[in-house]
DNA sequence: ACCTGAACACCGTTCAAGT
DNA sequence: ACCTGAACACCGTTCAAGT
């Protein structure tokens, strides 16, 4: 009997402490650095004890790459509507600077969000997740094409070209092999809103 | 003695082996099924051989993305060669579809490449073989740029969205997310020319 | 329902010793 | 110079057993 508080055998909320701790570690030392062994050990709990919340290590990984999105989605909503002016080009900037904030912040974190092969099994509701996150950006696109600002067509194929472009952007600068600054990524969507244009 | 040949005690060429295995587990089993001790055991060696040729298993992680450079470059360069016309949009619809050919095929070798973190230490001969692949796309947008077919200004910022827009393609059907057609890859290409028509 | 402890089959890395 | 064998400190996963 110390002034510790004693740890009750039923932890309570192991599962949101693990995901907590890993975004920690996923944060602090990468991907890589994930050990289910090690959080465990951290939370003060036995090695085996996660095994209730997440079948294996790749389930842990989804609800990460899960609250990614979700974290994502809240970002590019509020870019959106924060945004200098309604235009399309405005908003665009805005929202791919979010974009590109969000996964220079949290290089790791998009990762394991985009890593190979999202699992047919766990892809039921990581996708979701994922296609949640794009709702506004795909909003922002059909409303432009609505005012015809920019060419017709299906949004998501109309999107895709900006939307592959800024998901290259975030990956080249977090794989050290450029530098991404506001400057460079003002150009970039100049240069996809050219291409955007109707006729 | 059998009808076996023996294998020496110094085995001449263990290090071309042991990337030559790599890559074979990269393309079937992905670049988490990677085990030093798995190759070992493979070619014949003891778990502590490979030791001699790669410090550990990142450098030899890192001479994989090197061969894997090298043979992009390979594949862009012809591309660009066999284009159907000359002309600038042609020849990046030509490169485009070999770049995403190449990272489809070769999705976990990509994944290598593209690794977070290029290693400050043994980034200098790594990051050499990644600007030596892309010199062909680099070569064609100057030329371009030469010919009054597309805006001018410092050739790798000009040529950074075409190349993250297909880096992002590439990325997004690796994981799943999309898929990826000629068509589409073709459409895409379209829009980045308009982009990067002049005035 | 939730957690523990021991066990299994792996890892990467190190290092004295062999040829 | 190149490789081996044992050792160290880890992993993820499984499962009977505890509370």
């Amino acid at each position: 009997v110390t002034t510790e508080t004693v740890r009750p055998y039923h932890h309570g909320n192991l599962r949101s402490e693990l995901l907590e701790h890993a975004e920690r570690v996923l944060a602090s030392r990468g991907a890589g650095a994930l050990s289910l062994r090690e959080l465990a050990r951290e939370i003060g709990v036995s090695h085996a004890a996660p095994r209730r919340h997440f079948a294996d290590k790749q389930a842990l990984l989804d609800a990460l790459a899960e609250d990614g999105f979700d974290r994502l989605g809240v970002a590019l909503r509020s870019a959106v509507a924060e945004a200098p002016a309604p235009a399309f080009a405005p908003r665009l900037t805005a929202l791919a600077k979010s974009y590109i904030r969000f996964a220079t912040e949290h290089a790791a974190l998009l990762e394991v969000m985009f890593a190979v092969k999202h699992r047919p099994g766990a892809g039921e509701s990581l996708a979701a997740a994922g296609e949640r996150a794009f709702e506004a950006p795909l909003a922002l696109v059909a409303g432009a094409q609505a005012a015809g600002e920019i060419v017709p067509g299906d949004p998501e194929r109309v999107s895709m070209v900006a939307w592959a472009a800024l998901q290259g952007l975030a990956m080249l600068a977090n794989s050290g092999m450029i530098e991404v600054t506001d400057e460079l990524v003002a150009g970039a969507v100049e240069r996809l809103v050219l291409g955007l244009r109707p006729r």
